[in-house]
DNA sequence: TATTGTTATACTCTATAACTATA
DNA sequence: TATAGTTATAGAGTATAACAATA
């Protein structure tokens, strides 16, 4: 491995797929039991971020099916972190919110979270972090373009 | 984003993980359906760099648990990809290894399955895919490390 | 008694198909 | 008739707990 500077593209491809789905793995496999799962989080970061939209935008943006953005919501809804408004003008669409509580929760969350993402990050040097923040933002504009 | 040269590590670890969450979505969504899901492309991949091994160290690289592996090596020698023979000295071990039509599918396989992430890859700029390149190996290193 | 691997069981996340209500 | 969302159902991947065989 890594014996050419431009490297072969499809190698790139495969080497991707794997750190990708590894480190997808790690992260589920290190997450303490009392936190909401990866995708609600990335939902209500989602929310968070974007403001109030309807389900099937937010299955979109998520790569996600209709069906399961409808289970996501209502665990949403049932936590508390959310809630849902029928839309002012179309009486088919739904408005999904965050709410105070987990607007904060989301920072709770977050923090408690990535100890161990932040303990590898740690081990790292400053060179290897620049590196991955530029490729957070890359990949981010892959997976989530469009 | 990017207001700092020396970002904040929890942001970078939240960035990290939306990133590979929804990547990781994105990828299995895109993916054929004839080819072998991820996760035993993964070990067909392992056996063929890291040559024959005991399940228990598959599992220990892959980041899952003993029994998830047992099932995943199980279809790889139901499929012909690999075979188990008994550990030689102890009777207790199994040592499982990429057979040659393991080795020519896995070059395949990759071929064939990364046709949407080549043409992402394709969209970006060369420093681009350099960024990507280090940050796979960081990010493999970070994942299978220990 | 400890270790390696497997079987049994259940849970989470996801998808497709069918259905409801509104436009 | 088309669209947004939901419900029903099924499948893939994973975990924990219990078991078997060997050391």
């Amino acid at each position: 491995m890594r014996t050419n500077p431009s490297p072969d593209q499809s190698e790139l491809a495969a080497e991707l797929r794997i750190a990708v789905g590894r480190l997808h793995r790690r992260l589920r496999h290190q997450r303490g039991t009392v936190d909401l799962p990866d995708h609600l989080v990335a939902v209500l970061g989602l929310l968070h971020r974007a403001g109030p939209q309807a389900p099937g935008a937010l299955a979109e943006h998520e790569c996600v099916r209709p069906p399961q953005m409808t289970r996501s919501v209502n665990q949403l809804v049932e936590s508390g972190f959310a809630v849902k408004t029928p839309h002012p003008e179309d009486g088919r669409q739904v408005v999904v919110e965050i709410t105070e509580t987990g607007r904060s929760q989301l920072i709770e969350l977050r923090r408690r979270r990535d100890e161990w993402l932040d303990a590898e990050l740690s081990t790292l040097d400053e060179s290897e972090r620049t590196t991955l923040e530029q490729a957070a933002h890359i990949l981010q504009r892959m997976a989530g373009g469009r």
